[in-house]
DNA sequence: GCCGATCTTGACGAGTTCCTGACGCCGGGA
DNA sequence: TCCCGGCGTCAGGAACTCGTCAAGATCGGC
């Protein structure tokens, strides 16, 4: 498995720079959150650790910035044990969290278990000429990618979450709208067309987007 | 897996969501009672992480509430290890009790097991040629998808949920149509009668909906 | 503060679903 | 034999749902 190591301290860097590639990891050091991200990009690890407290950017920020652009999976080091930090961390997206003094035993578990639950997920479903990334938040449509807006994600991201599977209109209104709205399914309509006319091939019959009358909707693979 | 959680405090609220959502289940949270119940009604989750000591009702009023209409598994948080509140709580209908403080491990470890005791109820429902898949909403016929209008599987899912015990007219009016309907038998004529024309080979001489004069109809498998 | 993208809202036609009444069949009892 | 209650069947119209288009409101970036 291929790890970015993201830690200012250089002791730190060796000491799990060795214990990880002794575990049989392939390992990416980098000490500042500028080439982190950057790596992150261009080497496309399985995985990021990242310490809080580097010299140009706030851990924290590297972290929303990581999550800006990806979903690789994080686990955040950290010396504190504050809960607000911790909090924070998770908020905005570090999958786990491990507090120092740590072993290398649990940091290598940690590891595995934040690998193992991405890697299980479904990350690119395809459906026809259809290839959906959920993690990286693209489509295609035979090989050319498709702008979707916000919305829009959300509804296709709650539908293809569950292939061939009912969604009822009211699950569909309160994970994308919110739980105040359940009878506005007016919106649905709307969006339903707007995602057949971007994702279908004759968006008057779908193959994908199938409306179960009365019911909700279902996407079929 | 759909998880409905329900806790007064918000830090709490914060981490489980989170260390839920990570773990891969879809989270609807709600902070008091009375909203536990209407979305455990509204959005059918899978299982019900429930704190004990709400602001409005007590968690045991709604565990009870709960109980008094539906079967969902429900994991019951408290901070006190009391022998007493424990057996209370799992005497009405509680399916798991963890302890504060526990480990996020722990709690998924226990959500998974309840929810794999319930699930193994009836996902999948296979008579004759007849494949029901309640969950999903789907009925396929020698392998073809049917389709269903609201209302009919209303009343299909109502019988095929007692497979081969009877249920009263009544019930099934009550069930399908409100507690108000209650003498309208013609409506569970026809649409029987419609169900019987989409799923039975000889809806003449039916083999699945039986029908017992005077007293209701019978899904036999 | 402006501009473009996105989200909300309204109106309407087409199609489906639901309700309702009428009728026929069957078996039991007078 | 006739009557009667319960069930199954059919068909028409009312009520509802869905898809569509378009215009206004709102949001976010520059």
């Amino acid at each position: 498995m291929k790890v970015l190591l993201v830690d200012d301290d250089p002791t730190l860097r060796q000491t799990l720079g060795i214990g990880l590639r002794a575990a049989g990891h392939e390992v990416l050091v980098t000490a500042d959150g500028r080439s982190a991200i950057q790596a992150a990009h261009e080497d496309a690890p399985d995985v990021v650790v990242l310490d809080l407290g580097l010299p140009d950017l706030s851990g924290l920020d590297v972290l929303q910035r990581l999550r800006a652009s990806s979903t690789i999976p994080v686990v955040v080091l950290s010396a504190r044990a504050e809960s607000t930090e911790k909090v924070q961390a998770l908020n905005l997206g570090a999958d786990d969290y491990v507090t120092k003094p740590f072993g290398m035993d649990e940091l290598l578990a940690r590891i595995r278990a934040v690998a193992r639950r991405a890697g299980s997920d479904v990350p690119v479903i395809r459906a026809g000429d259809l290839v959906i990334d959920l993690p990286a938040r693209r489509v295609a449509r035979a090989g050319v990618v498709i702008r979707l807006t916000p919305t829009e994600w959300g509804l296709l991201d709650l539908l293809v979450r569950t292939p061939g599977r009912l969604v009822s209109q009211q699950d569909l209104l309160h994970q994308v709208w919110g739980p105040a709205y359940g009878r506005e399914t007016h919106y649905l309509r709307v969006y339903v067309a707007a995602l057949r006319k971007k994702l279908e091939h004759d968006p008057a019959s779908p193959r994908h987007l199938i409306t179960e009358p009365g019911m909700g909707y279902r996407f079929e693979p």
